[in-house]
DNA sequence: CGCATTTGACCAGCGC
DNA sequence: GCGCTGGTCAAATGCG
């Protein structure tokens, strides 16, 4: 229901309700009355709920949330529902954005005020629908000019075209020839889902630093955290270079 | 009008 | 058991 289209009513709406509450009042309160208290309760509620949700609440989500708490209960997850946590991969990023492209199209699901951070974090899901990556934007608390980004999860799809963006797949590999040097140092744990592509500034002065965490503990938080020596890492192969390190090696297989 | 974003609430996990 | 925190949901709202 749109709030801001229902047909508005003649009566000023909170008086209107005002005048219902007090003829329910005064039902209450004489003897006469059959009804008990709960039954009349419901009925305002019922009168409440009935009358054009933008002259009753008008922008009241407090209250709004509290009716639809009361009546219409969404379904929650099943308990003992474990959350399966994917290996994530965390970026920083110099840059003035928070959201950074990166080649995939991400819808964004939630946003939350982190402890001991000023900048709230951002969740944000793939907008393929069989794609399951998930990804977290956070500022640095320590560097504000610093994007965290830690990916969880591994594409099913190769990147879409950009559609807002402008930036293309001759983009990706300059990615590549930018970061050359480094791809010895882009692990992923074992198994392997190779991570994501780095996210990349819309501002090309401050090219994405290295992944600084690849394996996070499930349920550590610790983006900041940077992994002991990488023994337990596999490395990528060179001869997928930095397309093996974007697209999964078994969209390679299909794909080739 | 359809899709993306915002935002308050809920739930699970963890530490005490 | 309780409170805190991170992560997620989903209705409302915004925007192209």
């Amino acid at each position: 229901m749109t709030l801001t289209r229902s047909t508005p009513i003649s009566l000023q709406p909170p008086l209107l309700l005002l005048l219902l509450l007090l003829l329910l009042l005064l039902l209450l309160h004489s003897s006469k009355t059959p009804l008990d208290y709960q039954t009349l309760l419901f009925l305002s509620l019922l009168i409440l709920l009935s009358l054009p949700a933008p002259a009753v609440i008008p922008r009241t989500n407090r209250l709004r949330s509290l009716l639809r708490e009361i009546f219409c209960r969404r379904k929650v997850k099943k308990k003992g529902q474990k959350r399966i946590r994917q290996p994530r991969f965390a970026f920083m990023t110099k840059s003035e954005v928070d959201h950074l492209e990166d080649g995939y199209r991400w819808r964004k699901y939630g946003q939350k005020a982190v402890k001991n951070s000023p900048f709230p974090r951002s969740y944000y899901r793939c907008t393929n629908s069989k794609c399951t990556v998930k990804k977290r934007v956070e500022r640095s608390c320590e560097d504000p000019s610093v994007v965290i980004t830690t990916y969880e999860g591994q594409h099913c799809h190769h990147t879409v075209g950009f559609p807002r963006g402008g930036l293309t797949i001759a983009h990706e590999t300059s990615f590549g020839s930018q970061f050359s040097p480094q791809i010895p140092h882009f692990f992923y744990p074992d198994p392997s889902p190779p991570p994501p592509p780095p996210p990349t500034t819309t501002n090309n002065h401050n090219p994405p630093t290295p992944p600084i965490d690849q394996h996070f503990p499930s349920t550590s938080s610790s983006t900041e955290q940077q992994e002991p020596p990488n023994s337990h890492l596999q490395q990528l192969p060179s001869n997928e270079g930095l397309l093996g390190a974007i697209v999964p090696p078994a969209m390679m297989r299909r794909t080739t």
